[in-house]
DNA sequence: CGAAATTTGATAGACGTCTATCAAGACCCG
DNA sequence: CGGGTCTTGATAGACGTCTATCAAATTTCG
């Protein structure tokens, strides 16, 4: 019931320690033979090396940076909140995490503080991308100079980043009309989507595949032409409760961008027998309470908490060498309603 | 940036290793005084002992036990799968798993395993509890043994089990009626519910969730009596084929056990017209497909690869003498639809 | 074949904590 | 104040792995 530890290898293949452990950390200076035979050795006996011990050994550190987008935009406050907690807990795990913010939708910016990074101080980089030619450029350097870089909730196709955690935002918008269709199914008529431009290309994502749901699955129902809230709680407000009012054939909204608020100021000014289906993104504290006095029917999620520890295990397995980890489990798109709330 | 060792705090308070030592594993024969001054460096330095290398040099090794209802039940045999590939995983953090089945619903079973259980050999247990009073017993002396005790996916209230990792069944039920109603709210007519017996509590919870939602939300469906699947496929078919064909005003179905096959095969026999809304519990292969094929609208899931995980996690933070170890985040009820499925 | 180069072994100390033992110091009580 | 009891300190070795160094063994090749 114990478990092998190097001085079984070395014994059961016949070698020194010296060698098992040249073996086990790919230094040089082992034949070809020895090492088989060391490896064997460890295949039979089904060795796994005390990651503990060996990290106690070596005082091996973990030196993160993660990178958000500045501004007042909720979900990237409520992300970075979780690097900081998540930064706490780490530390137990010689991890140390540093964050840097840099002005939203500012690529430049961005790209300036990649080509800043130095691989002195920082061995593994998670950002929330920016989606920019300068920005993939500045990735490649980074990779260049020895550092891991991961994306985190905002892709960066195309680039050299060794990983994304985030969800999927054509399924999340595929989700949101799934749901939606069929909140509105017995009331054919309009349904509203109110854009913004938290990170465009998630967006734009998201609203495709909302289309797509509705059109080949709820072909009754009419969309209209996104409203562009700027993720502006009083713009979404203004333009949502005009669009409302002229048009009482609308039995659905889908908010796929920030301005929930706004969202709900809209909805509150409607006649009491008017019944209009919604559904939104994010979880907050402010539609929570939305869903609970019904004035949202659902919202989608993704998990920040966990996006965090994601990009956090990918970095350190990228760290440790491992050729192309994979989260154990993907970032789902988790719907809410009143009756799952957390 | 190092984090504070014994060495620090022993030099900070004035005192030597072994006294610190003492301090820190609540040995007796330290004078208050002293131990006030050394608690003190503690806080003052933000020391946190490095678990790894504690448990590394005591040899630390959690032995834990899951025990688990035998027999066909589809979740329980994946619940058996989680356990043993986590059991694999934990053998890293010197846990090790052992796991026991026992008949289903066989309370006098299950009672007698729990007392066969030496303290010597097993410092704690998960289980899935079948509801009776002499497993509260069984519990109860277990614990006065000296074993750690958390319950699995099926609670024991009342009993002395010292936490619970698992969904709250009548909150699985209120997001079924909450769904459900939704998906038929333009259809009036009557909702069909299947029930069965995987483990009775948990079905009558969600029952009873679920027509709380329905009757005070969707007050114009009606529930019709519940159909005894005894999660049973052939005699969910049947029964339901039946109902469904006396019935032409079911608009929704709603399965709270298992047996989701025989639910997918009545339906398939609906005429070409008829439009059924289909709610029902655990993403399985089957249950997948069915979404997929637009079968079934939408599956309630718990995840039991993480509710294993928390049961280990709960049991070790038990057996490290943490007063009342929380989940960081509870097991939630998941809603999957054909677009968001991972 | 012999010298040089390569490969292997042996050993010691470190990482942060735990356990055990023994000696020394502080305190108490009669 | 002396003897005994408590409290504290010092030291050594262990856990599993890593790093470094030096010596010994083996291979390679001219």
């Amino acid at each position: 019931m114990t478990r092998p530890t190097i001085h079984d290898v070395a014994r059961v293949a016949g070698v020194s320690l010296s060698t098992v452990d040249r073996v086990l950390n790919d230094r040089e200076g082992v034949r070809e033979k020895t090492r088989s035979r060391v490896m064997s050795a460890i295949n039979s006996l089904g060795f796994e090396r005390n990651i503990a011990a060996a990290n106690l050994s070596r005082k091996r550190r973990y030196r993160l940076c993660f990178i958000l987008p500045d501004g007042q935009n909720s979900f990237m406050r409520v992300l970075e909140e979780d690097v900081a907690e998540e930064a706490a807990a780490a530390l137990r795990d010689f991890t140390v995490i540093e964050t840097r913010k840099v002005p939203a939708f500012d690529a430049g910016a961005l790209a300036e503080l990649l080509r800043s990074l130095d691989p002195e101080s920082v061995d593994g980089v998670a950002m929330v991308a920016t989606d920019a030619t300068i920005v993939r450029i500045a990735v490649r350097e980074l990779r260049a100079r020895g550092v891991a870089v991961v994306t985190l909730v905002s892709d960066l196709p195309g680039s050299e980043k060794q990983g994304f955690v985030g969800i999927d935002n054509v399924q999340a918008g595929r989700t949101a009309g799934s749901l939606l269709g069929r909140f509105c199914r017995g009331r054919t008529g309009r349904i509203a989507m109110v854009s913004g431009s938290m990170l465009l290309r998630d967006h734009a994502e998201r609203r495709l595949g909302f289309e797509q749901v509705l059109r080949s699955e709820f072909p009754d129902q009419t969309i209209i032409a996104p409203l562009e809230g700027l993720d502006d709680k009083d713009r979404v407000r203004d333009q949502l409760a005009e669009r409302l009012a002229q048009d009482p054939d609308i039995v659905g909204v889908y908010s796929l961008g920030a301005g929930n608020r706004g969202v709900a100021e809209a909805l509150s000014g409607l006649p009491a027998g008017r019944d209009v289906s919604v559904v939104v993104h994010e979880l907050t504290r402010f539609s929570r309470e939305a869903l609970l006095d019904g004035s949202f029917d659902a919202v989608l999620h993704q998990n920040s908490r966990r996006e965090v520890q994601g990009a956090i295990e990918l970095l350190r397995r990228l760290l440790d060498g491992e050729p192309q980890p994979a989260l154990s489990e993907p970032i789902r798109v988790e719907i809410y309603m009143r009756d799952n709330l957390p």
